[in-house]
DNA sequence: AGTAATCCCTGGCAGC
DNA sequence: TGCTGCCAGGGATTAC
């Protein structure tokens, strides 16, 4: 599930090889993934573009063409990998952490790869995603920082950690809701989803359930302070891999062996010993110690 | 207007 | 073995 550090780490990965690369041609087998304020296809109008560069803001990877800027939503399960056929067969293999299963790390395209972009000197940029929550949304270049999928966006906590603290004693003092679901709506603070949720919400010593409005400000400091380097933490270990989230190059990351609280329901307490519990706010499943978090 | 619930989508897995 | 049903969740949409 691709969360801040993880779509940074794909940036980083394709800021490396996509610059000056021309692209020949491109195919989009799902339409519905697709949304266009061209006037034609997201396909049609990347043809003969040469890329320029690759940005970030939130979890929405944005990649400047020459006339076109795609902007790219990894969803749940998308996978956004630079390929070069040369190197198919480089016995790189990475392991499933769950089933413990190997897998190539640069697989051809399969029936979940629903984008492929052949640059014209034979390389690619697949796009693979699963459960097909992703999307890409492509703008004339001029008015893609207009766009309403990044006017939308609250404060990136990397972009601005000096504002963080402020915008959070406005923004939570505004609503009852569960302190959990705030931090996961993109529109207050973007990049964090439900992994790095839990953790700040652990590593600050405050209950999911919480009302936003009753956070004390010292928790709300102890929030600002405690989410960019969590956030910078995860990117020097390239990421949390739990089933799908591979870099550009199709590895894994490693943040997932630094995690306190998500997916360890029923294990104990790190800090404490208690069995951590699991709640369900905002559709999504929290992790919490019931000790360490009031 | 603010909040909560529902839906999309598939693979993995538990249970029978 | 093979089937059913549930779970995971980001974000849009719908309902309250």
């Amino acid at each position: 599930m691709p969360e801040l550090p993880e779509v940074e780490t794909i940036r980083r990965g394709l800021a490396e090889v996509l610059p000056g690369r021309r692209i020949a041609k491109a195919v989009a087998s799902i339409q519905k993934m697709c949304v266009s304020h061209l006037d034609t296809c997201i396909a049609d109008a990347v043809a003969g573009e040469t890329y320029d560069q690759v940005r970030r803001i939130g979890k929405i990877l944005i990649i400047d063409l020459e006339k076109v800027t795609l902007l790219v939503r990894l969803g749940m399960t998308g996978q956004l990998t630079f390929r070069d056929p040369k190197l198919q067969d480089d016995g790189q293999f990475s392991v499933h952490p769950v089933t413990g299963l190997q897998r190539a790390a640069q697989h051809a395209p399969d029936k979940h790869t629903h984008i492929v972009i052949e640059h014209s000197d034979g390389t690619m940029l697949c796009y693979r995603d699963i459960r097909r929550f992703g999307r890409w949304i492509a703008y004339p270049r001029a008015e893609a920082d207009s766009a309403e999928e990044l006017r939308s966006l609250g404060p990136d906590p990397l972009a601005c950690p000096q504002e963080l603290e402020a915008h959070l004693l406005k923004a939570l003092a505004k609503t009852s809701r569960a302190i959990k679901t705030v931090l996961l709506d993109q529109s207050v603070v973007c990049g964090l989803g439900n992994i790095y949720a839990d953790e700040a919400l652990f590593g600050c010593g405050i209950c999911p359930s919480r009302p936003a409005n009753s956070l004390a400000p010292a928790e709300i400091a102890s929030l600002a302070a405690f989410i960019p380097p969590m956030l910078l933490q995860s990117i020097a270990n390239r990421g949390t891999t739990f089933s799908d989230y591979r870099d550009s190059s199709g590895h894994p990351g490693s943040n997932q062996n630094s995690l306190q609280v998500y997916g360890r329901y029923g294990s104990a307490c790190y800090k404490c010993g208690t069995v951590l519990e699991k709640c369900t706010l905002g559709g999504r499943t929290s992790t919490w110690c019931p000790r360490c978090q009031s």
